[in-house]
DNA sequence: TACATAAGTAACTAACTGGTTACATACTTT
DNA sequence: AAAGTATGTAACCAGTTAGTTACTTATGTA
């Protein structure tokens, strides 16, 4: 018997064909439920755009809502991933807010899909989020507190401080430059998503967050 | 020629019932839409629900579309309605955004279909908000505004203050709480939209935009 | 009474849409 | 080569949905 693998998973021709089929069918499924929404979106129009034949996507993914659950825990993930890696306690309480809300920030910027996919999540009341990803769903949200907490232990951030709120309006202050960002564009001059206006938006976010929540005592 | 005007309008029996059944459709159309979005709303349902048949709201409103505009037209008028009686330029600017942010804080407690309405629109580019209501999309960022502008001038608000950003940061800390309001609650123990958790709410938000905007030097 | 018009009903249609089926073609293993 | 399985295609189906039509009933006016 040859060096190959051989049993439950192939890698041979057919086995990355078929990977490579429902990647591009949850790439395409992302882009089009993040444009039009669970009731939007076209089961045909996704399966043109992956460029797959629609017998194939229900072979793969079952279902339109099943595919769309899919999505979500395909975008959830990257999250998750990302709040593993910036939401670190290290010394300083003003730069672990500081790195938290940065990378959440950038995160949302560089993840148009996201933005939008949690968006119909919230009108659809969670529905499907719910189901699909319990675990990611506010993790996120948890670490973030710790961030805080640990703040208030070390006296930079104020003990009335009521964590759950900060947490609503940090996400609150990233979401919404993005979510209304189609809106708000045609009433400014410059493009919202240029690389000096981001900078411009987060330094306004962190510094409505830091005077405040932080304490003022050491001025 | 009795009393009776004649001509254009009538008011009788016919016109009344006229005029109650456009106003019951809007009425069950605004609540479906908000519900379910354009896409996921169903004309049928819509029609059922005003207890009115199919043909006379077609007769009423023409397309599906257009019964959407005027939806919007009609929930957008109440708050520019709000903004003419709330955004009010006094003497004590804090007092000014407290009560400017306060009635936009509460009309949004108190109108969850306009909240769902406008994040709908959000999603959809706000390609039909932009049709149908011209006027109305930004006259309350600009009356807004205009109380910012004022309490820099009287030296209350810090000069370097970017009016823009902050509108959009008020409207995200009062919007995201009713707009995620059911992903948030299960995690939460208090009813959000309680009369206690709404103030708490409120408070936050402008200890949050008055530390950040306001000159500290009178303290 | 006769007439015009507004208000209402139910059945229908044409297009769409999520999902299926019957059938064909590769590719791998034995 | 034979057999089995993964991959693919196109036509089809049943239910839904926005929008229409032919027809009926009230109501005010002359």
């Amino acid at each position: 018997m040859g060096a190959k693998e051989k049993g439950f998973k192939k890698v041979d021709g057919r086995g990355q064909r078929s990977e490579e089929s429902r990647g591009r069918i949850l790439d395409s499924a992302t882009r089009i439920f993040a444009e039009k929404g669970l009731d939007g979106a076209r089961i045909d129009e996704i399966a043109e755009d992956a460029g797959i034949n629609k017998r194939m996507l229900y072979h793969y993914y079952g279902s339109k809502e099943d595919l769309y659950g899919e999505v979500l825990r395909f975008n959830y993930e990257k999250i998750y991933t990302l709040s593993k890696n910036a939401f670190i306690l290290a010394d300083d309480p003003k730069e672990n807010v500081t790195r938290a809300v940065r990378a959440y920030f950038y995160f949302l910027a560089k993840n148009e899909d996201f933005v939008r996919l949690t968006s119909w999540e919230a009108l659809n009341g969670g529905r499907f989020a719910k189901k699909v990803i319990p675990q990611f769903f506010d993790l996120v949200e948890l670490e973030f507190g710790d961030i805080i907490k640990d703040g208030i232990k070390r006296n930079f951030i104020r003990p009335d401080t009521d964590i759950r709120q900060v947490i609503v309006s940090v996400q609150a202050l990233c979401l919404v430059y993005f979510n209304r960002r189609e809106i708000v564009q045609p009433l400014w001059q410059e493009d919202l998503l240029s690389e000096k206006m981001l900078e411009v938006r987060l330094r306004h976010i962190l510094a409505l967050i830091f005077d405040g929540i932080f304490s003022h005592e050491e001025e």
